[in-house]
DNA sequence: CTGTTAGCGCGTTCAC
DNA sequence: GTGAACGCGCTAACAG
């Protein structure tokens, strides 16, 4: 590829020069400039951005490490940071981290050996294992969606407590009393907090917390909501509703009670956290509290472009409130 | 950043001995590389590796253009590129050209100026518009999904022309005589090659093709697949079969169908291409022929990777045989 | 085994 | 207005 030199050169003029135009510098005679603009473009020259970044200082490129792409959760997010970034004239490197924790780890170093300016993550690690070397280069860092108790890092999720209490409220203004409640362990945050928010809302009703009807899987999957509710079922006497705290677990749960020939809602109501992919469902069935997933995305960029030009100072963590959507599960 | 120099300072040695342990280079006292190493990990030390690739004159990263990273198929392609990528030691950024041309293109420009050593290309733009800045500067090329007539690059698709006329093959053996084609403009390849294969299964069969029973719409989604039904639906007499080109427009089909008392597969049996995301539909409805999308992805990859290499002299093309999955609308 | 030197391609003073 | 010179952080000969 042709450098800068070449051009210098081929117009008679110095490096610094052909830089100038390059960069839109003032102080160059118009003459000269266009001499030199039009051998830029005659000789196809592409700046070399890693050459400039090297002197420059910064890469403009930041690095989004997320769980799984394939997920539409996180792809949606993913587009919204990409759009953004974009707009900010920065560019996206993408690490899945296929929730396991140890290529996060490596994707952390991979990154900062890259020297992005910026780093969101959805992280793996619930104890901010891998984030030891990002920390200690202060290299601008924003989590999203899930939290990491502890650690005074900047933050875009949503109000998963407060959406899941109204969530389940909604089901005890339907007259259930009885509430199972299908989750993923609290050691992520997310699960943590709808949990939280499930117990919120049955305490506030003057409802009974039983631990019979609080059902908790290893994964978020279908497979773990579907063995989930059938041990739900047993329960004496059994609940009459559900909050699956994922749409996942919701898929699951419908198939087992399927399999024991419950049918949903007129044998037991499902609400759950997160909507099915929209455009991919002919009949959108479960009433479910929506997070706003794209703006999550553009908030966290957002934010991340504040701590990069230092126009914050210290933290910031944002919650947006989700939506509940009322369909035929309930 | 503590650079090497640093280290080299500290540790009394030249900064070609660090950058030797390093690089795991041999011929270094094992004393002093014992000493080097120490330091460089109490000192935190992190490569910078834009600097040395721009000595290396490669980046070991390569640049991902899609149209639409939050359409599952897309997102699946993307995830087995990712994985193949990551395995392989290279780093993958990636642009959204959100079916705009003029995004494409500015994502080329930005690419190049990465010196990113591949890239792997959804083409928006149907005759390469955007393509001359790569070509011209040879930098590695592999198209996924949307082949470009006419222009020697190598690719990765499915057979969509095969795949389409099995589909349609199989409706004919389930005795349907009058199969209408619900599709997008033959613009984009996978179109054209999915509307070939309509009409070669009818001709094989001896059926005739009618043009009143194939409706071509300006976008593959569900409003105009909506659309379409309903004016399918006018012909004299109208077809008892449907093959729409992709999920979208089959979905859109359905409500079309549904808003004027149709049933499927009752009064009308539907079969599409592309599977939707699985994991997120209750009750997988629509017999498909669906696409080998994470291999796709992969073997993109591959052959990126051995353009790379220098290991394919010209150019390949690969195509992968889709599917069928035989569901509740036929 | 180790250090010196010369770039990689470019931005940025500082003179002229 | 313009150019020479230095340096960003690192690799790669080449000496020694």
């Amino acid at each position: 590829m042709t450098t800068i030199f070449d051009v210098a050169k081929k117009a008679g003029v110095s490096i610094s020069t052909v830089s100038r135009v390059i960069n839109n510098y003032p102080y160059v005679k118009d003459s000269t400039r266009k001499r030199v603009q039009k051998l830029l473009d005659e000789m196809d020259y592409v700046p070399n951005y890693n050459a400039s970044s090297l002197v420059r200082k910064k890469t403009k490129t930041i690095a989004v490490m997320l769980p799984d792409i394939t997920n539409s959760f996180f792809a949606t997010m993913f587009h919204g940071i990409e759009e953004r970034a974009n707009q900010n004239g920065f560019v996206v490197i993408f690490g899945n981290t296929n929730e396991e924790i140890v290529r996060e780890e490596e994707y952390v170093h991979i990154f900062l050996e890259r020297r992005v300016d910026g780093i969101i993550l959805d992280p793996v690690s619930p104890k901010g294992e891998t984030l030891g070397p990002i920390l200690k280069n202060k290299v601008p860092l924003v989590l999203v969606d899930r939290e990491i108790s502890g650690m005074e890092i900047s933050l875009v999720s949503s109000n998963n407590r407060k959406g899941a209490a109204e969530l389940t409220e909604y089901l005890i203004e339907l007259g259930h009393e009885r509430i199972g409640l299908i989750t993923a362990a609290s050691e992520t945050s997310v699960f943590d907090m709808r949990n939280k928010g499930y117990v919120d809302a049955l305490k506030r009703a003057g409802l009974e917390v039983r631990d019979e009807y609080i059902k908790v899987g290893v994964k978020p999957i279908p497979e773990v909501g579907q063995a989930l509710v059938q041990s739900l079922l047993e329960s004496d006497p059994p609940p009459t509703a559900l909050f699956a705290t994922n749409n996942f677990l919701a898929i699951g749960a419908v198939y087992g009670l399927r399999e024991l020939g419950y049918s949903v809602p007129e044998d037991m109501a499902i609400v759950c956290f997160d909507e099915l992919d929209i455009r991919t469902v002919l009949d959108p069935f479960f009433t479910s509290m929506n997070q706003q997933v794209y703006e999550m995305g553009v908030k966290a960029m957002d934010l991340l472009l504040k701590q990069i030009n230092k126009e914050l100072n210290g933290t910031e963590k944002i919650y947006l409130d989700p939506q509940l959507s009322v369909r035929h599960s309930t």
